[in-house]
DNA sequence: GCAGAGTCATGCCTTTCAGGCATATCTTGG
DNA sequence: CCAAGATATGCCTGAAAGGCATGACTCTGC
């Protein structure tokens, strides 16, 4: 049984007649005859009572043509589907992220994302950094908006930096340090450090020992954080500071204060990161070209 | 596009290898690889990524997978119920008929129906005599199970008889004429008649009059009900009398008395009748048959 | 580093079968 | 009783599915 049988069947269902049916398949009446011969020889029932003056249906062929029709329109939808989702229109993409650093980047993003293709879900994964790196090697994670240390490096895990920010200290208001403009990297070393967790953010304490390096300094970490809201909480609490980007201001408001360090060369950048080989789906491309024009965006509002 | 590009896709799919999926399908592997190419083709997208070892599913052929999966699976489903239609062992089957005047066949039919064909949905129309010969003539009804006057005929409409009855009187329990163990049809004549209405019952009519022309008498008809259940209570408040056959019984306990008939020939047939020309679907024939069945059964048992 | 085994693709030929044409058969309507 | 219009049948052709041999490529194991 081929589809042609069904659409054959079909077309003369429809017209009650194997010549008009012909016609508008266009074939030959005989063809058409012997195909629907063949149909109902091989599935073994009479679908159609021929008269001389066309055919009518037997109860077994009503109760076919509406499978028929079922199965035609569905493998219709199922090539339409298809198609759609190789021209990025249809389908999930699961996108890791950290909320905070990427709050200049991905709302602006997935705005425009959604209004350009409606089709597409878009599933967020609210992950840590040694999470997304995993995420993205095992194929669970499309892709990653995230910040990453340049300069570090994963196999088989590329990234595309968007943004770039200095470092800056994180202070609670009170905090004596607070009263400086800007604060020289060595007062800084000396400060209590909250971190996040080396477990699941291996890349930030590889920035800590790229910024501490060259002054030969050690980092004194008060607390290790499983995530950026305990570290506000600790830094409120007085436990300690923190270095981190001064987006944050966005998240945290005027809970905490930021001041620019002095001779640091670090940054950190935010951008995209996505498996090395595994190739993405046109919807994550367009996702990826839309974070891109919003960095662009960003840039120029923040340059002015 | 056509199955067999489903087929195959799907056999190339599950094997991740074009060589094997050969050997599965009987095919050659050039043969194989050149469908899955034109099925590609004609979609218009890719579906495997080709590597000397082996072949791997791309985001879009994996969507395609599981619809194809799917459409397959219904394709088959759809012969199998066509052909399970075919054998009767599936679909509807509408039947019209009388509750009361059946009780002796169609509750044990419907029972070993039931457990042979569990597959078919049965559906039991009470109607009166005039709508049953509409809907076999419509087609509305598959077959009736119903009492028949011998003798009368409708077009189209064809009767097989399989029980047949006497025809009694029935009383009220203090009625006069219950006092004699059987009524002469002179005594019975002279009586207010309680009938079915002519309407939606002809043929209870046509029965009177064959039972009356041949003595000269006409009918003093006091009351047309228009179902059985009434006229049981309008001869339960005395109303009269009616004419019918002793299996109602079954029904009416000892609410009522009946009482054999001398000098009276006509009888009440209880049977099968179905369209003459539309033929009947395997389903409705197998009910037939076990009908006939119960039939030569409750003939013995009423015999012995 | 190379041979070998495995993969899928390509070229060429054969075979199958869908499709076209002519025509037979049947029923209905004028 | 014939014409019109329906489906079925016989015969032939051509497109395309399939088979075989082979090519191109990539891993694996020696």
């Amino acid at each position: 049984m081929e589809l042609r049988h069904l659409r054959y069947f079909l077309a003369v269902a429809e017209a009650s007649n194997f010549t008009k049916a012909a016609r508008s398949l266009r074939v030959a009446q005989p063809a058409l005859s012997r195909q629907v011969q063949d149909l109902e020889e091989e599935i073994g029932v009479d679908l159609l009572k021929r008269s001389p003056r066309g055919v009518t249906l037997t109860a077994e062929g009503k109760l076919f043509l509406e499978e028929v029709r079922d199965l035609l329109k569905r493998a219709d939808e199922s090539v339409n589907k298809v198609r759609a989702l190789a021209r990025g229109e249809y389908g999930e993409l699961h996108i890791g992220y950290s909320p905070s650093p990427t709050i200049e980047l991905l709302p602006p993003a997935l705005a425009a994302f959604q209004k350009a293709v409606p089709g597409v879900k878009v599933l967020l994964h609210d992950m840590s950094g040694g999470e997304i790196v995993d995420g993205l090697r095992s194929g669970t994670l499309h892709l990653a908006v995230t910040p990453w240390v340049i300069g570090e490096h994963y196999p088989d895990v590329e990234f595309e930096p968007l943004r770039s920010y200095p470092i800056c200290a994180v202070l609670a208001p009170g905090h004596p340090l607070a009263r400086l403009k800007a604060i020289p990297f060595e007062k800084v070393a000396a400060e209590p450090l909250i971190t996040l967790s080396r477990k699941d953010y291996p890349d930030a304490h590889a920035l800590l020992e790229r910024m501490f390096r060259p002054s030969g300094l050690k980092p004194r970490i008060a607390q290790e954080c499983d995530s950026g809201s305990s570290v506000v909480t600790a830094i409120e609490a007085q436990r300690g500071i923190t270095l981190t980007m001064p987006v944050l201001k966005l998240v945290t408001g005027k809970r905490l204060q930021y001041r620019p360090l002095t001779g640091v060369t670090e940054s950190i950048s935010v951008g995209i990161a996505r498996a090395k080989h595994g190739d993405l789906t046109p919807a994550g491309e367009k996702f990826c070209e839309l974070l891109r024009k919003v960095s662009k965006t960003v840039s120029k509002l923040r340059a002015s």
